[in-house]
DNA sequence: TATTGTTATACTCTATAACTATA
DNA sequence: TATAGTTATAGAGTATAACAATA
């Protein structure tokens, strides 16, 4: 009868509560360390994908999943606070690359090491077990 | 020298990785969710928690780690669409209790049912590594 | 004509501060 | 006076649609 077993059993459920409290912590932590840099989330998720490499309005919209007219307001607000700048594409003026800052990916990646929430509990861990965790974790995500 | 090992090594960044995607995609099919019952994601947060039981306004602030003030507007939404209802403490009548209306607690039941993410995956793993990933899952949160 | 980015508009969420009713 | 909830206000994020510049 059930061609998709639901898995519906009190293991399954202890597992998906665990996976909803890490989602959980991981926000809050995200926005408080964010928040600490005088930045939105969005503001903050922008920034470190620019610290990487400068991106079009519309590649940054498909990565952050989003629509392309959000961008230009957060991009406004990093370029205001000297984060992020915009430079013309020379082989398509159409296009507007975002670029991080020097002080735009300064911020990053002290933003980045703030980010204590998935390492610090992951030092309890033997490697075997984090081996353990990242085959399990990709399995999930498979 | 290091009373705090910082574990940068390529597994930890790999573990922290796969827990950013986790995150990133329980928030995407919760927001999927929320929207096929034409819910924000906060709505859809608070309904879940009147489904369980009527809560004061100030309690479900604390809880959605919100400010009142915005616990208002939610519920002014959720009640708009009868999804939600007001009720009064006898007991302290500056007490509001949100509740959800039968129609509300069908619409979370559904929208409960609707979360696959963290348990399809699951269901590729047996229920000794179901097993073995709830205890990594829970020493990382303790 | 199609594409890129922006602007205009409207709605939701958010925090802060001032306000009302009740304790 | 203290507390619960609301209202007022302002800023940020979001989507949709219309628009300018460029291809």
């Amino acid at each position: 009868m059930s061609s998709t077993p639901q898995r519906t059993d009190p293991l399954t459920l202890e597992v998906v509560d665990l996976i909803a409290t890490v989602v959980a912590r991981y926000h809050e932590e995200y926005e408080e360390a964010a928040a600490r840099h005088q930045l939105t989330g969005a503001q903050a998720r922008l920034l470190a994908l620019l610290s990487r490499e400068p991106l079009p309005m519309r590649q940054i919209a498909q990565q952050l999943k989003c629509e392309p007219s959000n961008v230009t307001g957060i991009v406004d607000r990093l370029e205001a606070r000297g984060l992020a700048e915009r430079r013309t594409d020379p082989s398509d003026r159409r296009i507007k690359l975002a670029a991080a800052t020097e002080e735009g990916r300064e911020t990053a990646a002290r933003l980045r090491g703030a980010l204590s929430f998935a390492r610090a509990p992951l030092a309890g861990l033997s490697e075997a077990e984090r081996t353990s965790l990242r085959d399990l974790l990709k399995r999930m995500l498979a």
